[in-house]
DNA sequence: AAAATAATCGAACATGGATTAGATAAATGG
DNA sequence: CCATTTATCTAATCCATGTTCGATTATTTT
C-alpha cells in the first residue's frame, strides 16, 4: 500500500507458505533421455508449464492495457483457466507483475551484453554500439511482451514495486554509460557529448519503438539499422 | 466497452442532459471591468474555475499512475471536492480523459505550429527544425501533465478512446513530415532518409524525456539544446 | 433579502475486483 | 491400481469503484 491502500495493489504480505507459490519454479527434470531435450511434455512439472503461460498472458495483457487496468479473471481467461486456480501459482497479482518486469529487462540486459562480448575486435566501439542496439531493439521485439510490459509500465507502478527493479535498471544503464565512455575516449564519439543524458536518449527512442514500429511495414533489420543511423549521425546532412 | 465490458471504461452513455455537463465549459464574462483581465474572479463562471481544477488534478494523477488505477475519489480529493461533485462537471470518468488527451496534444500542437512560424526565414529549415524541438520540450514539461498523460498512456487506452483522437495526433505528425520533406528537398538532411520512421523516431525520443529528465539536474534549455544536437548530427564525431 | 439557480455534499447502489477456502479432478509413484 | 500429491475449479468474501440522486448550501439575480 503505497498511495492510498485502495488502489488494487495488494499489500503483498510476504510469503506464508501454505500452497507452494513459486516453489515450483525450479524445474525438475525427471528422466534424461536423451542428451538435450525441449522443454517439453515429461521433462519439466506440469506446474512450471502453466505457471509459464500464466506469465505470458500476464505480460501481453499488462503491456496493452497497463497493471490496474488488467484483471486477474482477464489473465487466466487468456491463459486458459479460472482466476482462482492462479493463486496456486503466485501469491498475489504483484508478485506477477514483480516477475513480468524482471523477465523482461533481464532478457535484455542479457541478450545486450551478450552482443556486445560477441565482438572480436574489442576496440572497434562503433561496431559495439551498433551490435547493442540491433541487440536491444531484437529483444524488444522477439522477447516482446515482457519487454515492453517493463518499458511500457514501469514508471507507472508504484515506488515500492519500482524500487525492487531499481538495481538491476541501474546496471544495465551503467553498461551504456561504459561502453560510449570508452568510445568517446578512444575518439569515436564528439567530445563534447554528456554521456549520461546521451544514453537516455539513445535508450528512449529506442525504447518509443515500441509504440510505433509496424512490423507489416518493414523489418526489424531495417528499423535497426535506420535506429543506428539516426543515432550515430543524425538527421542532418553536411 | 471494448475490451469486454469489465474494464473500468464506462459505456459512455452519450448526452444525457439533464444536468448541464460541459456546457458550463463556454466561458461567461460578466462585466468587462479594464480591457484584459486575468482569468480571475468576478470574470468567470465558478463552475468553470472548478472543471479546471478537476482537468488538473486528473491529468496530475492519469499521468502518474494511469487512467484505470486512478479513482474518481482520488482527483476529487485533489481537486478538493467530494467524488459525486465531479459528476456536475464531467459525464464520466472517460469524458474527463477525453478532454485531458485532447487539452495536452492540441496545447503541443499549436505551440509548435506557433514556433515554426515564428521563424523569419521561410527557407532556414534547420532553424525551423530546432525552434520545433525546443517547442515540443517546452510544452512538454510546462503544460506537464497534460501531455504527459496523452504521451503515456495513449496507447494504453481502449480503440475506442484512441478514435477519437486520432486525426490530431495524424496532424500534428503530418505538420512534422511536412516540415522535414520541405528541409530534405532543400538538401538540409540526408537525401536517403526515410521522412515517416525519422519523424517517429524523432518524436518518440523527445517524448520519452519525460520519463527520464530531471529539472533539478540541468534546465530545459539545455536538455532543447543537447536533443537538437543529437537529432541533427547524432553521437559519432566525424 | 427573497427567489431562483448553480454547485456541492452525502449516502447509497450495483458491479466487478483481488483473494480465500474447500471440494474435486489429474497426475504421479509405488 | 491404489494412495498421495499436485493442480484446478467453484463459490464465497470483502472491499473499492463508477455512478446516481435527493438534500443542502452557495451564488447570483431581481
Amino acid at each position: 500500500m503505497i498511495w492510498k491502500g485502495t488502489y488494487g495493489w495488494s499489500k503483498h504480505t510476504s510469503l506464508d507458505v501454505k500452497k507452494r507459490h513459486g516453489e515450483a519454479s525450479r524445474i525438475v527434470i525427471k528422466k534424461v533421455q536423451s542428451d538435450v531435450m525441449q522443454d517439453d511434455k515429461n521433462t519439466v512439472r506440469k506446474s512450471e508449464r502453466t505457471r509459464q503461460t500464466i506469465l505470458n498472458a500476464a505480460a501481453k495483457l499488462f503491456k496493452e492495457r497497463g497493471y490496474t487496468a488488467t484483471t486477474l479473471r482477464d489473465v487466466a481467461d487468456e491463459a486458459g483457466l479460472k482466476a482462482g486456480s492462479i493463486y496456486y501459482h503466485f501469491a498475489s497479482k504483484d508478485e506477477i507483475m514483480d516477475e513480468v518486469l524482471d523477465t523482461g529487462l533481464r532478457a535484455v540486459y542479457e541478450a545486450v551484453k551478450a552482443a556486445k562480448n560477441a565482438c572480436d575486435d574489442d576496440e572497434n566501439y562503433l561496431a559495439m554500439i551498433e551490435a547493442c542496439v540491433h541487440a536491444h531493439l531484437k529483444v524488444l521485439f522477439t522477447q516482446g511482451d515482457f519487454v515492453s510490459a517493463n518499458i511500457r509500465l514501469y514508471n507507472q507502478l508504484p515506488k515500492e514495486i519500482q524500487e525492487r527493479h531499481h538495481t538491476l535498471r541501474r546496471e544495465y544503464g551503467n553498461m551504456w554509460d561504459t561502453l560510449l565512455l570508452n568510445a568517446q575516449k578512444a575518439g569515436f564519439l564528439h567530445s563534447d557529448l554528456e554521456i549520461v543524458p546521451a544514453r537516455q536518449f539513445i535508450l528512449g527512442s529506442l525504447n518509443w519503438t515500441v509504440e510505433w514500429y509496424d512490423d507489416s511495414k518493414y523489418s526489424l533489420e531495417a528499423l535497426a539499422t535506420r535506429c543506428v543511423s539516426l543515432i550515430a549521425r543524425g538527421i542532418y546532412s553536411n
